[in-house]
DNA sequence: CTGTTAGCGCATTCAG
DNA sequence: CTGAATGCGCTAACAG
């Protein structure tokens, strides 16, 4: 679709209260404007007594420079885009916080919108910051993105981006993830070195690389220890809520064998799995293991307090933008892409019991 | 201080690919500027013939309109400015979710900052999205934030804002807030009523005008039921993390005479009390009953669940939004101030004693 | 219907 | 050291 946005259609609308501008300064002082922009701009070439007097007239008339005549002329706006499929959870809005915290110092400004995992929302997002012309992007595909053409048009379009924490198989960019397999690897190992013998897995939407990778890594693990891989005790959910979560371990619980362990796609999901095994009155971990993906900071605090793969997301968010600063601030080509793996951690806590 | 962004400077910098411009179609149709934009917008000043070809052109050329350009010429962005203490609370990522989503259908983008609860941060942030000349700013002010010049520049400078979530005493702007005062009142006076005399209360930085009011909540509801306000009974935290709602609670039993109830600034405070309470081995709420505040997600989840105070911060976020869309689509001339307050609600849960 | 001109706010040549 | 001219990409008022 080729379609223009609304908004720049002409309009009747309240005017803004007009801002002064290099050239009101030039009038006032009887200077060029040019003279007005060197000053301002501390350039060498201008007298030190023009200079102070017009910044002194500058401050005093409230003068903001204007970044759209600026982005214009530069060709560049010093603003990224960044694409996440939800804001609200913790996982996405960390990351945030740390490419806000890489990008800061260099002066860049962040556009922020979340596609809600709506592929079509994401690429209507797409295009709008395009058209504002943002430096580059920063992107967390959507759940339902299963083609990518739409980041390949922005990318051929000069504009730099990097993926993060979900992959995108097939789509050559600069990309950060997280080691999803070893993370799920460990955490099975783990149940296993424990005693837990028949384990399930609630495993994220099968669209998501975060959701297959972890699942290999659980199925790897079972494997390596020799143990059978039972697709009773695989179950898919939708989304990662802790509804999800609920729903599907009481599925896991309704056959005649249940499960000594868990390992859930992520915290949440737990969460609502553990509520389940509560209410059937079962013990954790005594009766059943569980063990989590994310380490939110309120998985510490629950009761038992759950066992958890912590992710380095703020670093995901840092590396992320750093890689797309290197793009936007040197002048080295890239050969090739790059594609960065960050480690996770398992987190023992009490919903796991404990190797002698 | 009186500055200029860095970004600005002439500097080296790897070129971007050249992007075609209404001038770059013109040429290679031999019409004039005009015509292209013309077609472009869909004007009624030209030939459906001419239309269609440069139409067809312009999309074989992936011609993208310049929002910059655009913006520069209308004085309008079509950016607002988002300012929160903090992305990462399910609180304020809540808040933009129903921000953004107000706004989506007016073609809005959201350029986003948190300022860390730092005042000197809250400062740079709004200057640097000013220089952007966005069109409008949702603000937060931080907890540390105890004078509103920035603010009444920024507004005096012509550019409309709403302030949400906290109130800012004295200045003078459309503001939304919850109603804290009504939803402490009704979580304690709750309290009351299933039987707890000596209620506790950790309250938060007393900079906050949320922590202000809940406390003036749980003070009134506790004269109203005739109870005595005794000092040792109130802590303040530093902060709204769980890790001071542990220290809080610590401090609460170490006294001689424990409280059989507590009622927190936040979810997450309560969850650190909960923990303290949980490992003295007392029961909560046969010993103590706890109270919250936000009713986040996995408050429900908790064992035993929290009983807390639900906010409508989705809807906080879309009125505001609201609000300053009016601004920005109207062309009324606004007499006065709004003043928004969204009811609160309490949800009873588990932590809590039921009344006979 | 179409082209020309001018300007949004700024920086940067190029002449003086 | 300073000013005049030019252009960034686009639209709109004004002629034709």
């Amino acid at each position: 679709m080729f379609c223009y946005i609304i908004g720049c259609l002409p309009q009747i609308l309240k005017m803004r209260k007009p801002q002064t501008t290099i050239i009101d300064l030039a009038k006032i002082l009887k200077v060029s404007p040019s003279t007005i922009s060197r000053a301002l701009n501390d350039s060498p070439l201008i007298s030190s007594e023009k200079k102070k007097q017009i910044l002194e007239l500058a401050r005093s008339m409230n003068y903001l420079p204007n970044q759209l005549a600026l982005s214009l002329f530069n060709k560049r706006t010093k603003i990224l885009g960044v694409i996440v499929p939800e804001i609200t959870s913790y996982y996405f809005s960390t990351a945030i916080n740390g490419i806000q915290d890489m990008v800061a110092d260099y002066g860049y400004k962040l556009m922020i919108s979340q596609s809600n995992e709506s592929y079509s929302e994401e690429v209507r997002l797409l295009e709008a910051m395009n058209l504002v012309r943002v430096d580059g992007f920063l992107i967390s595909p959507s759940s339902n993105t299963t083609e990518f053409d739409h980041f390949k048009k922005v990318k051929d379009y000069g504009v730099p981006m990097v993926i993060f924490d979900r992959d995108c198989q097939g789509f050559d960019v600069d990309k950060v993830v997280v080691d999803d397999y070893a993370g799920a690897f460990q955490a099975v190992d783990y149940l296993i070195k424990t005693g837990c013998k028949r384990i399930a897995h609630i495993s994220g939407p099968e669209n998501l690389s975060t959701a297959r990778h972890r699942k290999e890594g659980y199925i790897d693990a079972l494997k390596i220890n020799k143990i059978k891989i039972l697709e009773e005790l695989i179950v898919f959910g939708e989304n990662s809520s802790s509804e999800t979560g609920v729903a599907c371990m009481i599925k896991l619980l309704a056959s005649k064998q249940i499960p000594d362990a868990v390992f859930t796609y992520n915290d949440a999901v737990a969460i609502g799995a553990m509520q389940v095994i509560r209410e059937k009155g079962l013990h954790i971990p005594g009766d059943i293991s569980l063990v989590g993906f994310d380490d939110e900071p309120y998985s510490a605090y629950f009761n038992p307090a759950l066992t958890s793969v912590w992710q380095p997301v703020y670093d995901l968010g840092m590396l992320s933008a750093k890689i797309l600063l290197n793009h936007l601030e040197s002048d080295k080509v890239t050969n090739g892409f790059r594609f960065e793996t960050l480690k996770p951690e398992l987190v023992v806590r009490e919903t796991s019991k404990s190797i002698f």
